[in-house]
DNA sequence: AACACATCCTGACTGC
DNA sequence: TGCAGTCAGGATGTGT
């Protein structure tokens, strides 16, 4: 569910109220939320334990709590993936549980304050584990803290997401590279545009929004686009992102919230997600939804056209 | 290597 | 009311 937005409003809670916690205790209700920390449960709950959080990163969809380092121990981070219905609430103790929590860590903040980071998840596609973290390939700082200062971290990844492209909104993004990625690739732009490892961030609902913006249908063979269209959509992209993490996320249901429970108000911006039936703000005719890869593509068939010649203005 | 597809899950909602 | 079907913001493993 999640996408850049809302994991970035995701991110910057925590890192505004767990900055400095230390770990007290932590429940595993349901095993399967750790299925990427391969060594289990008991040593996952071991190992947080006593630990302090010293900050909380992200790339992509990818958010990380790097960890107070024991001595000769490499670096630690609590990695975290929303995956489609993954939230984080931070609550106090005695506030009433969710019923879909499936992992609660329990801390005592900088302000020595009781809190608990409860993983809440429906589908159970989200995940959390402890990571070790390596450098980065291109040695620059790994994802966004929300502060420009250096820590001994940052330029360390974990290593569950060392293979995540850079996306739109990383001072060290590299738009060209992706422009050479589109040329490269024969897919249809809407599957080149989710492929974390050419560009990440992107998810359904953005993807859907960046192409309606830039007037591109979802099945144009990325590698057909001109430099020129392929910019725009990047700019695009890059817009649309920035304007919902503005508006704190794109809220439709109980499934996106922040760490407080609270709904982001961008879903009042979209313009092809969720429209199918009603009139396309340029043009006046209805957005059509196809069934794409399982789930839905939106689009206005007036103003996202296919185009067979190379010529895509 | 590049690409397309199936799969991991649960719950909310719709229509008969 | 019950039940079947549909839908959901993602990543990854597998087969061609």
């Amino acid at each position: 569910m999640p996408e850049l937005p809302e994991v970035e409003t995701v991110r910057a809670g925590l890192a505004e109220s767990l900055t400095g916690a230390k770990v007290q205790s932590v429940i595993v209700h349901d095993p399967r939320s750790l299925k990427r920390h391969l060594a289990g449960s008991r040593d996952f709950i071991e190992t947080l334990s006593g630990r302090k959080i010293e900050a909380a990163v992200r790339r992509g969809k990818f958010l990380w709590l790097p960890l107070s380092r024991k001595r000769g121990e490499e670096q630690l981070a609590l990695m975290g993936h929303l995956g489609m219905s993954g939230q984080m609430l931070l609550r106090s103790p005695d506030f009433e549980a969710e019923a879909l929590t499936r992992v609660t860590i329990k801390v005592r903040t900088a302000e020595r304050e009781r809190l608990e980071l409860r993983f809440v998840d429906q589908r159970i596609f989200g995940s959390l584990a402890i990571d070790f973290m390596e450098e980065t390939p291109d040695g620059l700082t790994a994802g966004f803290s929300g502060t420009n200062e250096l820590f001994s971290w940052s330029n360390l990844i974990p290593s569950q997401a060392k293979h995540i492209a850079r996306d739109p909104l990383d001072p060290n993004y590299d738009l060209d590279a992706v422009l050479k990625k589109f040329k490269a690739k024969h897919s249809g732009i809407k599957r080149v545009l989710l492929d974390q490892q050419v560009v990440s961030g992107i998810g359904n609902i953005y993807a859907d929004e960046s192409l309606w913006r830039a007037r591109i249908h979802y099945d144009q063979p990325a590698s057909t686009i001109s430099n020129a269209k392929a910019s725009l959509l990047m700019a695009e992209v890059t817009q649309v992102l920035a304007a919902a993490v503005e508006a704190g996320g794109t809220s439709f249901d109980e499934q996106y919230k922040n760490i407080n429970g609270e709904s982001g108000y961008f879903s009042v911006s979209l313009n092809a997600y969720g429209m199918t039936g009603l009139p396309c703000n340029r043009c006046g005719r209805a957005i059509r939804r196809d069934n794409w890869m399982n789930r839905g593509s939106h689009y206005c068939p007036n103003c996202q056209k296919l185009r067979t010649s190379r010529a895509s203005k």
